[in-house]
DNA sequence: ATATTGTCTATCAAAATTATAGACTAATCA
DNA sequence: TGATTAGTCTATAATTTTGATAGACAATAT
């Protein structure tokens, strides 16, 4: 019932860039050190916020990262959906990763977990990076 | 966010138990065939239901496994967290299996994990196997 | 030029996930 | 009692995911 590190580092990273935003380009290396996270780890998160158009980068010195698009714009949702896939508890229950699993025979248990994924889906939508701020 | 097939197995098999109780014991075949999984998986499943006292078994013709526990009794919660651990979100956010992560130093997304962590045990703690016949 | 910083591609190790195999044990019942 | 049925136990294996590491390269600033 997890998120793995990827959702995790780019809710801190993203978090960390809206924060400092008035500093300019922020360096990879800042962001790994303050979460104490691996820089090359981070630097392939980074990669994929990039080609989603969350970040701009500039290369050389006074270079690094920083925010495209408006930190109360970027809900927690779009952000675990792109690392981590489905919010729901189970992929049966999902909306935009559906995929058929036993699970769908019993539909109270269906039930359960749409419930949830509700829950997760409005929780996640509604908060945004500004709010982690 | 994701349950494993073996939370989803369980609650599959333990529902099924429940459903068919007048039966008597239920063959594994019988549920593995019923949902479309895996006998030789199932059984190892199986296992740690029974290891955990959630049924018992018999050997030879005529056996199988039933319920030992009413299932007005078992809530999906400790199913869940039997296979599965955390019901949290992150490691961080739980109760039972909490462990240190980069994530804690950032208390407004802690704040939301956690919420989202207590409306999910809120829901699974109640919802029992009879619920799910 | 040189130091700084990100890019890209490959690769890898460990763990988790999802099984499969097969010999063994216990119970039934004909 | 022996054939059949059904679970037990232990090992192992395939695949995928997770979480990283390595190093050559490209762009920028001073």
């Amino acid at each position: 019932m997890k998120l793995t590190t990827k959702s995790e580092y780019s809710l801190l990273a993203l978090t960390y860039l809206a924060r400092h935003q008035k500093r300019g380009y922020i360096r990879m290396e800042d962001i790994a050190d303050q979460y104490g996270i691996s820089k090359k780890y981070l630097e392939q998160i980074f990669i994929s916020l990039k080609q989603a158009r969350y970040i701009t980068t500039k290369t050389g010195a006074g270079g690094g990262y920083k925010l495209t698009i408006p930190a109360d714009q970027i809900s927690l949702a779009e952000i675990i959906r792109l690392m981590d896939g489905a919010l729901a508890p189970t992929v049966a229950a999902s909306k935009y990763f559906f995929e058929h699993t036993p699970l769908e025979k019993e539909e109270k248990i269906m039930q359960v977990f749409k419930e949830i994924r509700d829950y997760i889906s409005g929780k996640v939508e509604g908060m945004k990076i500004s709010d982690l701020v």
